[in-house]
DNA sequence: CCGATTGCCATAGCAACGCTAGATATGCGA
DNA sequence: TCGCATATCTAGCGTTGCTATGGCAATCGG
């Protein structure tokens, strides 16, 4: 059955798609610029086309959130491989994090803000999402010094996040940035020596 | 002129109103089933009533923030004065905003989420706004060690802001929230002996 | 190579959203 | 009591996410 196959290759190609031209529209406009039919133009087919592919607007954001999630991990792992020392690979890895979410705004909203139907809870975690937690894993563990590294990494990932959000939306004075990371890792890898 | 100052207390009547009535949806039901039409049923006027008193939803919504931002100052306060050490009044500063967060999630999200439009970056910062992070400023001054107490306080509040969220959505696993809090607290107060 | 059938897709529409213009009712001052 | 000003409502606009229906085109059996 040659046309099945062609069809589904068909269908996974429009799939990808549509996620892409999510992506797109989002980083250009906002998410509150992407709506259904404006979606459905973009990707010369009408707006029921989204729906036999997702299950909703939300699904999409979902999608686009998990693409953003693996592309997250690479840039952390590559941060972490390009530096010397536990400390140094530590600084890469959060400045590498803040980055990330400064020249993806849009993107880091799905993954993190919106779309929260993406399952973080073990067991039917994406591997994408497990793969960029272990890197915050990998980069605190040096420091961990008899402390749970899952938590450290949580604590890590958390006190980034939050950084970074309220940077973002303006809650936080942009131009103290750098130096709240700094301080940051100091904060992760000093409390080692403590307790 | 008596009937102008009437006009007018009843118009600051059904103004604290139409918070207050938002602040309840909210909290029962959450922002996204607030709508000016179901807010204008329960105050028992019409829609455009809404419009007479704030710019928009958006205004709503800042109003309501506003509301939450003196609450979290005067909670912050009240947890640092029943604290003795200064690491006991930084706990309970953390813990504080921490249980803030959880007992009033939607009235949270208007604060730190939704709500771009409350100015933050000085000048015009309103003074619960100040207030609020002035508590944070106190209660890290005792671990400054010299470095600037903006920043850590900053820093604090990004941090915790970010433990918060992630584990209010889910991203981070509710069963350790106590341990990160902790260990927060530690590399908060610990980072004072370094450097 | 033709006709029936299957599956895909677009048109059109629903209920609800934030917001507003125009008409109506209310209550004041003279 | 009359005329005016102010306050409020009714009705509607454009847009949202989502879906039921109906027609067209590609596919398969002969």
């Amino acid at each position: 059955m040659s046309t099945q196959e062609r069809r589904e290759r068909e269908r996974a190609r429009r799939h990808r798609l549509i996620v892409t031209v999510a992506r797109e529209l989002a980083e250009a406009e906002g998410w509150e610029a992407v709506t259904t039919r404006r979606l459905a133009e973009r990707i010369e087919y009408s707006q029921p086309v989204l729906y036999s592919h997702f299950a909703g607007k939300d699904a999409i954001v979902a999608a686009v959130a998990l693409e953003g999630f693996a592309e997250l991990a690479a840039e952390l792992g590559k941060a972490r491989a390009t530096a010397g020392t536990p400390r140094e690979a530590l600084a890469a890895l959060i400045h590498a994090y803040a980055g990330f979410a400064r020249l993806n705004p849009s993107l880091y909203d799905a993954m993190l803000t919106l779309a929260v139907d993406l399952p973080f809870g073990r067991p039917g975690t994406p591997a994408p999402l497990q793969a960029a937690f272990a890197e915050f894993r990998e980069a605190i563990a040096a420091f961990a010094a008899g402390r749970d590294t899952g938590i450290l990494a949580e604590v890590a990932w958390g006190s980034v996040h939050g950084l970074v959000t309220l940077t973002r939306s303006g809650r936080l004075p942009a131009d103290h940035h750098e130096r709240r990371l700094a301080t940051l890792i100091d904060q992760l890898a000093a409390s080692a020596g403590r307790r």
